[in-house]
DNA sequence: TTTTATCTACGACACCTGTCGTATTTAACA
DNA sequence: TGTTAAATACGACAGGTGTCGTAGATAAAA
């Protein structure tokens, strides 16, 4: 397993990041058609946003005769590991049960949902014994 | 209820609330000293981001002498509100449930831990219909 | 092979953040 | 009341991000 690198995209990249992990690889039009459809934004904008990607290693570039393709460089996984361990060490206070218990007192969790979520509890127990 | 305003401070903004939810108000001394404990920085640059802060209205500032005493105006549990919603809405396709299992999955929750969170379950289970 | 449509490259700019250095104000003290 | 110590104000700068406009490269069409 390589070292798990640290991604922290901003906005404006995980709109990118986003498209590719649905359909990958994709070209520059492609990913702004999809971003586009969210918020008008520049073609030239895209481009430059999967460049700095490109040279910052977030997204890896494939020439096809003069289009260039991308994919993706970290999974939806790592990305998502990634910024919520920040959030957990920034203000949960490194504890995940804090934000656990902040996101369930929510209140828009349903009762299947948290039938589910006891159930796995209960398996995850035992592992533990 | 006002309006519940987002806040989305940036680490360093979170660094100067931090020492005044704990003890508000409190000076630039203070809160330099306070914040110097885990980071070197310059005096001048925790009074320019108190300064900033304050026309941003994420702190209160009252004059006491030659002395600015500052308060937090959003308190933690706002905060934390803002930062995770943001976070549940760019990655976890706006699903907490999502977030929590993805918590749950890291695997560093003790079983006490995942003990009272099945009783807290048990309760919410019955508050619901 | 010239023209055209489509890509990419390059550079620019504004805004925000983090960080300081240097002034200026102000209260307190000698 | 003049001097000093401490606080604030002001301006600057580098680095990053988001956003484009324009120019140059390239493949496809005529």
């Amino acid at each position: 397993m390589q070292d798990p690198k640290i991604y922290q995209p901003t906005e404006a990249e995980l709109d990118v990041l986003q498209v590719l992990w649905e359909s990958q690889p994709a070209t520059v039009r492609f990913i702004h058609e999809k971003i586009q459809e969210k918020k008008a934004v520049g073609y030239t904008t895209t481009l430059k946003q999967l460049q700095r990607m490109t040279e910052k290693k977030m997204v890896n570039r494939e020439k096809s005769g003069k289009t260039h393709f991308y994919t993706a460089v970290p999974n939806e996984a790592e990305v998502q590991q990634s910024l919520f361990q920040r959030l957990q060490n920034t203000i949960f206070k490194g504890s995940a049960m804090n934000m656990i218990m902040h996101a369930l007192g929510q209140n828009n969790t349903s009762a299947e949902e948290l039938e589910t979520l006891q159930e796995w509890l209960a398996t995850q127990k035992n592992k533990k014994q």
